[in-house]
DNA sequence: TATTGTTATACTCTATAACTATA
DNA sequence: TATAGTTATAGAGTATAACAATA
């Protein structure tokens, strides 16, 4: 070990690594959170609404939501209440809701992916080149854990 | 405009690089979460403990985790019902109390910070010279926003 | 007067367990 | 039997407003 300095120096600079992106991540949650706010959406709300690019059924929102399919139900309601989404029955199953989007519903999850883009980190600070050098680097990291998903189960 | 494709183009990818970084900062929230939990400790306690590198302030806690300062209350109530924290007087300022680990806070807290640190995404995928060159971009962009926020307020 | 921490209150998110209607 | 959605329940985080102690 002592022959080679990489290991140890590696392992320094890959913590190194993982604490800033966990700082940017943190930034980018917050940034998510007041974009949210501004629609009076919590960051549940908004996250739901940015899933519904189609009509989704409640036990497929609960996956990507990564929470109980129980959740589901309270936070249909309040969006329901707020008009934004709709529960649409399913032709092919009768147990199953599918949640859709109402046409109020559609203008406030452009307007939030609208303002999430709008506040995004990146577009401060880097070039385009070097966005494209990000854009690369962060796609591999996020092959490389869905790779890593799919073999451990 | 249509005589230089560049400006819309450049939005464009400015965007894809805007939600590739929300999905990383998803993922690594995630990686986060399990990793709170693997300890029996909520993301927000967490994120509490790992900010007790030195004794502090409630309100200071309450800035760290862009918070109420009511909320701190509960959170300190919690951590301290496990033995992780303890409510010190403040030399200085009567008012105050000083959030400081006891030594359990202490290894909980080390446990903590390396599981977060062997969780995150930037350890599989990435080579080293590829993670320096994340490092780089990163540092930048937290440093821009950090200067963004100092001017707006 | 202003600030620190607390309490009371209300809402949202979260998981667990038990229920119903369908498959 | 198994699955989709709901309900009941309980714990945690969140903000607002009002309060006591201290500055």
């Amino acid at each position: 070990m002592s022959s080679n300095p990489d290991p140890s120096s590696s392992l320094v600079e890959a913590r190194d690594t993982a604490a800033l992106l966990l700082a940017v991540a943190e930034r980018t949650r917050q940034e998510f959170e007041r974009a949210a706010a501004s629609l009076d959406l919590t960051p549940t709300q908004a996250r739901a609404l940015l899933t519904l690019a189609a009509a989704t059924p409640m036990r497929a929102m609960a996956g990507a939501l990564h929470c109980d399919a129980s959740n589901v139900t309270g936070i249909a309601d309040r969006l329901s209440a707020r008009g934004l989404v709709t529960r649409e029955p399913d032709p092919g199953d009768r147990r199953v809701k599918l949640l859709a989007l109402t046409a109020e519903g559609k203008r406030v999850r452009e307007q939030l992916a609208r303002t999430v883009a709008e506040a995004s980190p990146v577009l401060v600070g880097l070039e385009a080149d070097e966005r494209a050098t990000l854009r690369e680097l962060l796609g591999r990291v996020l092959d490389a854990v869905a790779e890593a998903e799919a073999q451990e189960g």
